[in-house]
RNA sequence: UGGGGUAUCGCCAAGCGGUAAGGCCACGGUUUUUGGUACCGUUAUUCGGGGGUUCGAAUCCCUCUACCCCAUCCA
């Protein structure tokens, strides 16, 4: 964990403290309170409190109340309660968007007052309408040409509550034919005429998304404001709103991170719901559904769901996490942690004719290897119960428990063996009369029998019964499209298995590992109902199944078709693959870019010598020109002819080249002069650099071992660790041959 | 289709021009009174494809491909 990279957010919030752009960090966890939180909400709690935590920061909880509709406080309950059950403290009390509505008006009316805000007025299709598509502009409504005295009286009525829902609606003036779809004069508000679940009727206006979320940000003194990928094309709306209002700083900036997905699960709302109103599960706190209370009933501990968070890391790619990484994080949680005890699910009696009277046996509730103190008393006799499982008549090969010719111990207790099976008419195994070792006691075992394995068993009379309810993945496809793909045993209830005595007697735990079974968490509730929170890893059914499915990789590409080059741009093309000898790549990317062919024309003019002016041109300077325009670069193509000349000469090394353009575009100083001031001259003496690789090799024992055991790539590990010792200022042409040289000595 | 994103092992994910981290899964093995746990080992000559620049490229440049997001008075 040490050196683990750090996730982008973390990183931009450590380099923003660093820089002192923010002397505290203030995150928040935003939700709409319109549905029930899920394991995707605890990824962004996770992150947002954790990055507040760990940098001594804060973060709030608001809840993004901003449409009467679909909310209520129920939700909000459901949602502070995730936060605080996953161990979270918010900055102060709740805060709610809709506590900020006077704010919010009063900036919106500034809007108005700065000419950037409208009432619209038409109606809502010929508002989808005007807006354009993708690949053509927008076009305005006649109303954004409405006096500013005329928005503010329309947008106080709006207020007041003199329209119909539908009549005005505030927005932006912005953009009409942005190619952002959402800077095409966005909606701040519009007419909703709908009680709120706290604001009650106070408002007929409410503000949107786009609008209220970067205000309540900056009202709250947010820094970062962290949301999911669907946000990227809102980051410029979020932005346009500060820089307009202009807004004193320190102001929040957005980052946004790819939502959790699971496979064989659902996580979205609507597809939840769907399930509860089709009945395919009991409601939101379903043991098999992804919601926090779900996974809260299930059995999953809080600890089990962060861990997951962890380690699934925080990225931009979208990605579908494999279940199997958090079914292993609430193992890892539960192992060390809970109890163990013996149940038996589909019990096989098993008579020890032998053996007579009774017995309790002194049990520790934790194996040797969890480091935990506490035990209970076990009941013996001569009737017990056993997995049908544990016992075969003609086992496959590889087969551990009990069958005619082999013993097994019952954990705890003593060996037995099998001396007769009892069948029913039908052929089916009901009893097993069986033999047990009275010397093969468990801590006192003098009988040197040795046995494959040791089962769980319960004691047939003190035996308690419980439900036990077997929860497996939801859906049968890794991603689901809909209820047909549900997993049709999702659940198996087991009404009677057997449990010995001291899980019911004693209450302290709720969490139990059932010996060979799984991890198990007792439903509150007077009867006696345990959910599977997750199997134990099974290797042996694996190896029984053996099913190994190979996977066909193969992915084919296929090459697109390149736009062809104007007429103009190919009589420069032909013009640099034969007069200036460029090679074709390099030729086409500057033929087809006119900025970048203006510049490698004059730096020409400086310096003839096309070949490594257009190398530099194609590559470093094209990655400036991606970001800035021409004129905005602080060099010039002299300073680009100057550089090559260095090179040229070997006055510098195209590695040191590297660091002096970087430097020359940000200060805009002279490359000859960053040469000379910082003493950037490269060292051409072979005899200096032998000592220094020599010296290098000397230090590097094991990594010569390595390379000369065949890892040819340490090479470059070698070269690498000269130049270092050199500031970077050898001539890595001559490293280069002088540790191959060395190397292969 | 315009714009904004993303591609590194079966699944996540580090990596920011100098030895392809780590976790999960899988597969071997050791220990084990849980076919659990723990421990040890194996698993990417290669980073979506193709070119280019460089002594050296997953990292820089060009180009192609695939996937995600945006045209709710939702958030």
């Amino acid at each position: 964990m040490a050196n683990r990279g750090k996730d982008f957010l973390r990183r931009v919030v450590e380099e923003d403290l660093k820089s002192g752009k923010y002397s505290k960090i203030v995150t928040r966890f935003p939700p709409e309170p319109n549905g029930f939180p899920h394991i995707g909400h605890a990824k962004s709690i996770s992150i947002n409190f954790g990055i507040a935590k760990e940098y001594g920061g804060e973060c709030n909880l608001r809840m993004d109340d901003t449409n009467p509709t679909t909310e209520n406080i129920e939700f909000v309950e459901a949602l502070k309660d995730a936060v605080e059950w996953l161990g979270f403290k918010w900055s102060g009390d709740v805060r709610y968007t809709s506590d900020y509505f006077p704010q919010l008006y009063n900036y919106a009316i500034k809007l108005i007052q700065m000419g950037k805000a409208y009432v619209d007025s038409i109606s809502e299709e010929e508002i989808r309408e005007y807006r354009g598509t993708v690949t053509t502009a927008g076009r305005r409504s006649i109303y954004a040409e409405r006096s500013v005295e005329e928005n503010l009286d329309l947008f106080n009525r709006m207020r007041n509550g003199e329209f119909k829902e539908g009549e005005h609606v505030l927005r932006a003036k912005i953009d009409m034919s942005s190619p952002n779809m959402k800077m095409r004069d966005p909606l701040l508000y519009r007419i909703k005429r709908a009680t709120h679940f706290r604001a009650g009727d106070k408002w007929a206006i409410y503000p949107m998304y786009d609008f209220a979320h970067p205000l309540s940000d900056y009202i709250e003194g947010v820094t970062h404001s962290i949301c999911t990928l669907e946000f990227e094309n809102n980051r410029d709306i979020y932005n346009w709103l500060i820089e307009t209002l202009e807004l004193e700083p320190p102001r929040p900036y957005q980052y946004e991170f790819a939502r959790l997905n699971i496979n064989y699960t659902v996580m979205s709302k609507r597809k939840i719901l769907e399930l509860i109103e089709k009945n395919v599960v009991s409601g939101w706190d379903d043991p098999r559904l992804p919601t926090i209370a779900g996974l809260r009933r299930r059995g999953y501990t809080p600890e089990a769901i962060l861990s997951f968070c962890e380690q699934i890391g925080v990225a931009k790619a979208n990605s579908i996490v494999d279940i199997a990484q958090l079914e292993f994080a609430i193992r890892d949680d539960l192992n060390p942690k809970v109890p163990r005890v013996m149940s038996v699910f589909k019990p096989l009696k098993v008579t020890i004719e032998n053996y007579s009277g009774f017995e309790e046996i002194n049990a520790s509730y934790y194996p040797h290897d969890v480091p935990k103190e506490g035990s209970r008393k076990l009941p013996f006799s001569k009737e017990i119960y056993i997995e049908q499982e544990d016992f075969m008549e003609n086992p496959p090969k590889g087969y551990y428990r009990l069958t005619p010719n082999q013993p097994v111990r019952l954990k705890y207790a003593y060996i037995i063996s099998c001396e007769k099976v009892i069948k029913d008419e039908s052929g089916n195994i009901v009893e097993i009369r069986a033999r047990y070792y009275p010397n093969s006691k468990s801590g006192s075992d003098s009988s040197g029998i040795k046995v494959k394995s040791a089962i769980q068993w319960v004691e047939a009379n003190s035996a308690k019964k419980i439900e036990v309810r077997l929860y497996d993945r939801l859906f049968k496809t890794e991603i689901p499209e809909g209820i047909e793909d549900i997993n049709p045993n999702s659940l198996k209830i087991i009404e009677n298995a057997l449990i010995e005595p001291a899980v019911i007697e004693d209450k302290t735990n709720n969490r139990f590992q059932f010996e060979r079974h799984g991890y198990f968490y007792r439903e509150s509730g007077e009867r006696a109902v345990f959910n599977r929170i997750v199997p134990l890893k099974d290797s042996w059914s694996k190896k029984l199944q053996r099913g190994r499915r190979e996977r066909v990789k193969e992915r084919r590409q296929v090459e697109g078709r390149v736009i062809p080059m104007t007429p103009e741009e190919k009589i420069l093309f032909e013009r640099y693959t034969k007069e200036h000898n460029l090679n074709r790549e390099v030729a086409n990317t500057l033929a087809r870019d006119n900025r970048l062919s203006q510049f490698y024309r004059e730096a020409l003019q400086e310096f003839n010598s096309p070949i490594a002016i257009a190398n530099i041109i194609t590559n470093e300077v094209a990655r400036e020109l991606k970001v800035k325009n021409l004129d905005e670069l602080k060099f010039s193509p002299k300073d680009i002819a100057d550089l090559v000349k260095m090179l040229e000469d070997e006055t510098i090394s195209t590695k040191i080249a590297k660091g002096v353009f970087e430097e020359m575009s940000r200060s805009g100083k002279e490359p000859i002069r960053i040469v000379e001031e910082r003493g950037l001259q490269q060292i051409n003496d072979k005899s200096l650099i032998l000592s220094v690789v020599k010296e290098v090799i000397h230090r590097n024992p094991e990594n010569l071992k390595k390379f000369k055991d065949g890892n040819r790539r340490l090479q470059g590990f070698f070269i690498g660790e000269v130049l270092k010792a050199t500031n970077g200022k050898a001539n890595p042409k001559i490293v280069n041959e002088l540790v191959i040289r060395e190397l292969n000595r």
